[in-house]
DNA sequence: ATCTCACTACCTACTGGTAGGTAGACCAAT
DNA sequence: ATTGGTCTACCTACCAGTAGGTAGTGAGAT
């Protein structure tokens, strides 16, 4: 996939710089985040970094679709799995949960993305997930058909659930100080991983 | 309260900064919003703006008071009502879906707040919520000892409902695009609401 | 000799904040 | 009634600092 022969020794600097900008951004957002800093973080200077990437938009956007292309490529196991009911609802849910504790950066750039609607983006976020979306929903929809699930709006279903997991991650320094414990902590994560599914389960089966 | 004799006809030019700059961090976050855009938004110039308040952090510390006390007020009495077992979550639930919708600003605040992690605040928001988060979860628990809910970690618990509540109006225009509807019309929210206590009911009661 | 990648130096636009001034309202004292 | 003093609420002009971005230079590898 590398376009270019690049040091095998080592990251390249255009990589170094993306995972620096990944950490600003979803540490302080777009609007504060300044070039300055992750052309620091990176041991160089803002010009330099403006020979790797056109803009600051540009540099927003390439690390965005690194995080989509990651996520889905990640979850394409779960999701294309043939397990069935409960089981594959619960694969999908174990791997969308080790995911995002794998990758909290990506979650807080995502929620941050969420939250302004996708203003700093080209592309419609809504857009690239609506796939995603209804065939999830559609699975939902069957299932309760058939009665292996209780029923439920499926859509406002996946939302609910979108909102109680990705929330844990993305909102993780504010949950430090509910349960004054480090949220991202092995323990807790895992912690919170059996009660999410524990709970989706006690709603979803008789 | 008011401690100038101050025309009573229209708003006061200290309340419209208050009400734009809300609309405004709500939107576009505190990095996002200048001082320029606020006063803008009221017709008068930044010099002018700051004549009535000293700093943009010093506004935006009375903006988010402004939310806590007014979110406190409202719940309050939801939270303090005699109503047992399940009534009782259903009415502080009800309150809560319905204080978001009527405040979504707020709530984009609140959720930008909680992933910063208060860093635009002297105060500590999680610190202010402790005593409530863990009247509640005491609440649960007792609820689980009686057999009145079915068994879970009550925080964990509480911070899924927390991320699944707070979501659906803080991502709204994200939600928008998945639902390719307006999340916020009274129609959907109204769904959202029935949905979600459907939800909890089936996962809390046997 | 060229190309890549880094640099310094610079640009314009805008940031939060300040200085200084002005128009009008109110309130005494004359 | 008029004057003088004080206050509020706004203004223009300006400050230093920083933003994103560009131009041009130079070193090192191919």
């Amino acid at each position: 996939m590398s376009e270019h022969p690049g040091p095998e020794s080592i990251r390249s600097t255009r990589d170094q710089i993306l995972d620096e900008a990944l950490r600003c951004f979803a540490e302080r957002g777009y609007d504060g985040t300044s070039l300055n800093d992750i052309a620091a973080g990176v041991g160089i200077r803002r010009p330099s970094l403006l020979h790797h990437f056109p803009s600051k938009e540009a540099l927003y956007g390439d690390v965005f679709e690194r995080l989509i292309s990651e996520w889905l490529e990640r979850l394409e196991g779960a999701i294309s799995s043939t397990a069935e009911g409960w089981d594959k609802a619960e694969l999908v849910l174990r791997a969308g949960l080790d995911l995002f504790a794998d990758t909290p950066d990506y979650v807080r750039i995502m929620r941050r993305e969420a939250l302004d609607g996708g203003v700093h983006l080209g592309i419609d976020l809504s857009g690239v997930l609506r796939p995603l979306f209804d065939s999830a929903a559609q699975y939902l929809d069957d299932q309760m058909e058939a009665g292996v699930f209780r029923r439920h709006d499926s859509r406002q279903l996946l939302i609910t659930g979108y909102g109680a997991i990705l929330s844990y991650f993305s909102d993780a320094p504010f949950i430090d100080g509910l349960l004054d414990a480090n949220a991202m902590d092995r323990l807790n994560v895992e912690k919170h991983r059996e009660h999410v599914i524990s709970f989706f389960r006690a709603a979803l089966l008789n």
